[in-house]
RNA sequence: GCCGCUAUCGUCUAGGGGUUAGGACGGGUGGUUCUCAGCCACCAAACCGGGGUUCGAAUCCCCGUAGCGGUACCA
């Protein structure tokens, strides 16, 4: 494997602004960022949006934003649609040396071609025929009124790939045609743009993932007909899903948007721990990685050479791991917003010690800061359902434990009501004594109690909810579960 | 169809001519506990197949097979 050139390292990321930014998108750009800065070098970010028709300000927009997230900071920044003039210049470039050559073909004939050259078990399909035309021919054309493309010439010597990730290979040029590099409506396509502004900003490496490891030969012929230096290539394999196919857009919809893991509570440190170990690794000892340290220790050296399948249940691990990391007042602002989005909390906060107490009590239940909502509604209101399951587990199902779950939570009210301090300490001894003398199982008190004052059958110290929640509402919330249970 | 890439537990991976093939996620069992989560302990789980080379192959080579990617006037 070849060494990282001694020269001052440049990556680019370049994504095309067709929609958020998804997963494998992020990947390649933190792997980008990370060579560049373990190198010193400079992290370039690149809209390639030469498709006018398909790109959209929202989506750069989106992306800027996903990237910003995650803390992947760019040190320059170029638009391609803003450079036509220096993509013209070397299209005439190639023009004039013969290296390219319009071409009149119509999407019908296209179309027939491409039939054809299947049906013939052919390797290319395009098959040069606008090559050499006549002078005349071409004014025919162009009476006709049709709109050329421009097309590179394919040589006819092999072309040598250099891959830092998959090593090198020669491709044989009949397996290449001529590419079109400029459309009729005179824009010009990625391969040719890409490859220009990968030698006019100096890029010394081009990390992308492999769907584009086909169209690197072709970006070298380019290269060469215009005299270009040629970047070195590290093709990162595919993100894929749990069927083993490549994650796109087009076929799992949001479930691959960087904005949607933010949305629902994900934490960028989480988000850059678990995509930069798919297909990158350490060493066989560890999984959690800060940021600093994936820069000091990350290498092309180790990306792996086959595809990774993208695993929710690790991402929820890594997630609930930074979550637990964050200390609680960290912990509470970053779920705040969550509960204002749920119509729990208003502007205001209000009690800010009281919401720090729920975050504390929930301790490390978090898989994701959304999470906070479902596990802690009941603190806010006292509009929630009686689980039924855990209502008849609990409660009883029987008119003879029914009676007895009133009986131990109207006990329980009275001792609740009376207590000195309506403190943890006071409240837990209080309770135990009452289950101990009356001989009642803990858990069957407890449940009971909990399911009236928070519905479920599972949570929190209970004791934490209790304090928590104080004394009036406790009080209240009790005989209302006695109510509903008669 | 054609061109290309890839192949270690379910998943992410370490390792790599001689190892009980290691770790992590997930799963399972037990312990702790007012429940859940957590934590602790333990368990199951893999070198795609076939040929070579070799004393010895999961590792190197070849051939298959499978999967994936590309096959656009998208990127």
């Amino acid at each position: 494997m070849k060494k990282v050139a001694p020269e001052t390292v440049r990556v680019r990321m370049a994504p095309s602004p067709t929609g958020y930014l998804h997963i494998g998108g992020a990947r390649t750009a933190l792997f980008n960022y990370l060579f560049a800065k373990h190198h010193n070098g400079t992290f370039i970010l690149r809209i390639d949006d030469t498709d006018t028709a398909r790109s959209t300000d929202a989506s750069m927009q989106e992306i800027y934003d996903s990237l910003k997230w995650l803390s992947i900071n760019w040190d320059e920044q170029y638009i391609q649609s803003e450079r036509r003039n220096i993509y013209d210049r070397y299209v005439s470039q190639l023009l004039e040396s013969g290296n390219a050559y319009h071409c009149y073909c119509t999407p019908e004939e296209l179309e027939e071609i491409r039939k054809q050259a299947r049906a013939n078990k052919q390797t290319r399909s395009y098959d040069g025929r606008y090559r050499d035309l006549t002078p005349e021919a071409v004014q025919r054309f162009v009476a006709e009124g049709r709109k050329p493309t421009v097309r590179i010439k394919i040589p006819d010597t092999p072309i040598r790939v250099d891959d830092l990730i998959l090593g090198s290979r020669n491709i044989d040029p009949a397996t290449l045609e001529d590419e079109v590099i400029v459309r009729s409506n005179g824009m010009p396509n990625y391969n040719l743009t890409s490859i220009i502004d990968d030698a006019e900003m100096q890029i010394t490496h081009v990390i992308r993932g492999t769907e584009h490891l086909n169209n690197t030969p072709k970006q070298i012929v380019i290269a060469n007909a215009l005299g270009l230096k040629v970047p070195q290539f590290a093709h990162i394999p595919l993100v894929l899903d749990s069927g083993g196919r490549k994650m796109s857009k087009r076929h799992h919809g949001d479930l691959v948007a960087v904005n949607r893991y933010r949305e629902q509570g994900y934490l960028p440190e989480a988000m850059l721990n678990f995509v930069v170990r798919l297909g990158w690794s350490y060493d066989d000892k560890q999984e959690i990685f800060s940021v600093d340290e994936l820069i000091e220790k990350f290498d092309l050296e180790r990306v792996g050479k086959s595809g990774s399948v993208f695993d929710i249940k690790k991402l929820e691990w890594l997630n609930s791991h930074y979550i637990n990391q964050l200390d609680s007042a960290a912990r509470t602002d970053a779920v705040i917003p969550f509960w204002q989005e749920a119509g729990l909390l208003n502007n205001s906060i209000g009690d800010r010690d009281w919401l720090e107490g729920i975050v504390e009590a929930v301790g490390e239940r978090l898989t994701t800061l959304q999470d906070i909502v479902p596990q802690t509604s009941y603190f806010f209101t006292d509009a929630f359902e009686y689980e039924p399951k855990a209502v008849k587990k609990w409660w009883g199902n029987s008119e003879e434990k029914r009676e007895r779950t009133r009986e131990i939570l109207t006990n329980i009210s009275q001792i609740l009501e009376e207590i000195p301090t309506f403190d943890i300490e006071t409240i837990e001894a209080a309770i135990w004594k009452y289950t101990d003398e009356k001989d009642i199982k803990r858990v069957a008190a407890m449940q009971a109690l909990r399911i009236a004052l928070t519905g479920a059958s599972f949570g929190p110290s209970l004791f934490d909810i209790v304090v928590l929640l104080g004394k009036d509402e406790v009080l209240k919330r009790i005989p209302k579960a006695i109510e509903h249970l008669t």
